[in-house]
DNA sequence: CTGAAAGCGCTTACAG
DNA sequence: CTGAAAGCGCTTACAG
């Protein structure tokens, strides 16, 4: 593991460091015989450029960090992927991180970056501020968040509005008729869990439904508690009739829970998930969802970093959310008649 | 974003730049005089070691790199979290990167990888080797495979044994009176691609089965591809019965092609999925499903890896498959009686 | 256009 | 236990 370096390209060009470096870094000042020589020497030996040495000197390393709060959740595997198609026409490889929901993890992870003397980071944030995120911020590190926020932390970011999402679903649901709407809300330790609920509840006042607090079950954004917390719901004394999920995979838990329980999705509870998952378009009956496009939000993510980095401070972008309504939150005879299978 | 350096830290505490960074990195050879002062000035300045110059010395990272082919396949998203989570006993970090099924974005993050000169790395490979994969092991930079392998590379490697999940899904389908099964194969030039159709070929000839070439299509293991196999197989003059598809992202295109088409999973074509992803056993019907496991591939490919670093040879692992049988492959009155929704 | 030299921020024998 | 010094692999003013 003895690697090559420059130095060897050097002298297999007869050149000096010097020399070689400037060809290799694409520095004007060469003559056309010296690039031949170091260009061939360097593929002859495979060289590659040693990027801690390169960025210990100029401080650039071309590398951008992602945070993504959990991998298994399939609107942050979207993310990744948007944010990295529309890194990869820049020139700049993306590191992933995956937070699994928890702060500790997402500390570690932006340390390392930190270390790593990225040019840059893009970061779902969780927690309050106090840790990594404030070290990448008073550190000057160009940072964007995506999707959530944190409180007293000024970066540009992109999110969504989930307002005219949760509205328009609750106000679809007392159309159908239902008067007690259960929700499966994220942590309020979170940006997005906050504003979602704060949306749900004023949504409830605006279409006049019971505003029974049982009827709201805090749960993590993740799996299991979804399935946790619409088997309270189900246990209730005065059950709701419909229950609309804080993100998709509380969705999940919750779509798993209501079979086992041996209901029916729509006929016996509506429900309608946050977050346009593909899946959710093919579960029977099909999952009513509110959307918003991650492609777009992932695409403005690394426009604004990229402004930061160019020393720019772009104001940040809220993206709009609507109602997708399918057959999870429509009457029987309706799903009678819109079904094919 | 004038960073703070180890030399300010140890001027601070009043000891020399040798002495700052031997506390710094627990070197043992220290005071307990100087071990206090040095810390307290670091907490003070906030300092974290530039990992460049720390890794230009020591040539030791504690940076794990992990290729996935695809973030958006549930597959790979289980295994990076899988991964992450053995590896964050063992105080590495872990540095995620996307192929999205294509050899040049694999090589890309393998370049930037070789780059960061990361202690080592995990890969589900594309491809045949030629590229940043043999610059890898050339290097002699720690590399196990994961899920997948490349022809005449020989490194550790931790992969599942498709064969007796596909020869049980065969044997199972053609128990169901299924004569003419079509197969959405993974690409050709995937170790898994190929050796899923090999055991399908081999199955089908076991269960004296309709061999017609027609009835295989290649997809390119996206959704996508599915949903086009699907379409073809379905326009076919003698349409197959059941289908069997080599991973979940293809499986979800075919879920989707088939309902478009106005037919019912189970009664009028029957399907199965490599990959037992878990939004599969909630989809009504239920998709039968090659199970297999993510946990143990990513522990164990993690162990694979801290072995091979620590200069042993340890021999690859193959992890079994198996079928788990659920309603869309059983026939209609059975699903009748099962279904509970 | 080119080379010698300084320096990026650390670590680590080498003396003491 | 501690400090001065060399060096990891590069880049980049500075002369020429």
């Amino acid at each position: 593991m003895t690697s090559v370096t420059i130095k060897d390209v050097a002298a297999l060009a007869g050149v000096s460091l010097a020399t070689a470096s400037r060809v290799l870094s694409g520095h004007p000042a060469t003559s056309s015989e010296s690039r031949a020589r170091v260009t061939a020497a360097a593929e002859q030996l495979d060289f590659r450029p040693n990027a801690q040495a390169r960025s210990l000197r100029s401080a650039k390393t071309h590398v951008l960090g992602l945070l993504v709060s959990d991998v298994r959740n399939p609107f942050f595997a979207d993310l990744a992927h948007a944010v990295e198609q529309a890194a990869l026409e820049t020139g700049y490889v993306i590191l992933l991180g995956n937070a699994n929901e928890l702060e500790d993890q997402q500390n570690r992870f932006l340390d390392t970056l930190i270390d790593q003397r990225v040019d840059g980071v893009i970061v779902a944030p969780q927690g309050d501020g106090q840790g990594s995120i404030s070290s990448l911020v008073n550190r000057g590190i160009p940072t964007v968040f995506v999707d959530r926020t944190v409180d007293g932390v000024s970066v540009p970011c992109v999110t969504t509005d989930s307002r005219p999402g949760i509205s328009q679903a609750v106000k679809h649901l007392a159309e159908q008729g239902h008067r007690r709407i259960g929700y499966i809300a994220g942590p309020q330790s979170i940006s997005t869990g906050r504003e979602r609920y704060a949306a749900f509840v004023e949504a409830l006042k605006e279409a006049g439904l019971d505003q029974d607090p049982a009827l709201t079950v805090f749960g993590d954004f993740q799996l299991e508690s979804g399935a946790a917390a619409t088997e309270r719901l189900l246990q209730l004394e005065d059950p709701p009739t419909a229950i609309l999920a804080a993100d998709s995979p509380m969705a999940v838990g919750a779509v798993a829970k209501i079979r086992e329980r041996g209901l029916r999705i729509g006929p016996d509870v509506a429900l309608v998930a946050f977050d346009n998952i593909n899946l959710f378009a093919l579960l029977s009956p099909a999952l009513s969802v509110i959307d918003h496009s991650v492609e777009d939000m992932g695409r403005i993510a690394v426009d604004l970093l990229l402004k930061v980095i160019d020393g720019e401070d772009p104001a940040s972008v809220s993206l709009p959310s609507g109602l997708i309504i399918r057959e999870s939150s429509l009457p029987p005879h309706s799903v009678n008649t819109q079904r094919k299978n």
